[in-house]
DNA sequence: CTAAACAGTGGAGTGCGGTCCAAGGTCAAG
DNA sequence: CTTGACCTTGGACCGCACTCCACTGTTTAG
């Protein structure tokens, strides 16, 4: 599919999906007109992508998991060990938002933190 | 304390806190020779803030909060309200990571959705 | 008195993750 | 053969959250 289509699918703009291919998130084939064609697995992969955003990934950190994916002697298995070590790091992260629930629980009913602000700042924040 | 010493102990610049200032989200009063002085509740604050940040707000949503938080009539329900939802926020963190982790158990195994990059840009992604 | 270690200011620069734009090429419909 | 929708490129620009810098003022120790 061309790049519109693409953009549409996965609600971007076809700027920010030129934007991926640049960082290296994102490849694609050519027509002879020189159009991008992508294959439909392009569209679970952005969505993955969101994704990996979402939990706090930088492109260029998803960038590397594609590469490292794709450079593998078994692609298969560098797959199997990518999403491993993501579960790891989902883990991880949980165990910290456990931990941070647990402090806000116990924070909550406590005193102000923040100082008064008479006259504060009222800029564009 | 001075901004240098406030700094070491929430581990920020002193560049940062100046900012953190300017956005809203910090103040100070200033001694006689101009120097910021802070109370110690700036300590825990600070680290609220970060905590806040941690979450994926922003500073602007955080200044907007503790604004909210100086005004509100009753302080102590005001931020026991801002920590249950901070709490609600991370709930929801957590269910998405869940999801999220289903999601790469059950894709482990399955090809790959990112495209062969036969020579990718190596950029310093 | 001087030097070092702090503090202040304004303004420029950085990295990330895009967005916007101008100038132009391609293609299908009428 | 023109119109309009779509595509190409490069480069400028944006908001966020800092970070660095130059230059100046203050305080403290030797």
């Amino acid at each position: 599919m061309r790049i519109g289509e693409l953009a549409a699918r996965v609600g971007l703009t076809r700027d920010a999906l030129r934007f991926y291919e640049q960082v290296g998130i994102l490849t694609s084939e050519r027509r002879a007109n020189g159009y991008r064609e992508y294959p439909p697995e392009a569209v679970p992969w952005l969505e993955y992508v969101r994704t990996a955003q979402a939990l706090g990934f930088s492109l260029a950190e998803i960038a590397d998991h594609g590469e490292e994916l794709s450079e593998a002697p078994d692609q298969a298995e560098a797959l199997s060990a990518l999403f491993a070590d993501k579960i790891r790091v989902i883990d991880t992260r949980m165990a910290e938002l456990a931990a941070l629930r647990a402090e806000l629980t116990a924070r909550a009913g406590t005193e102000c933190p923040l100082r008064k602000t008479p006259g504060s700042a009222r800029r564009r924040v």
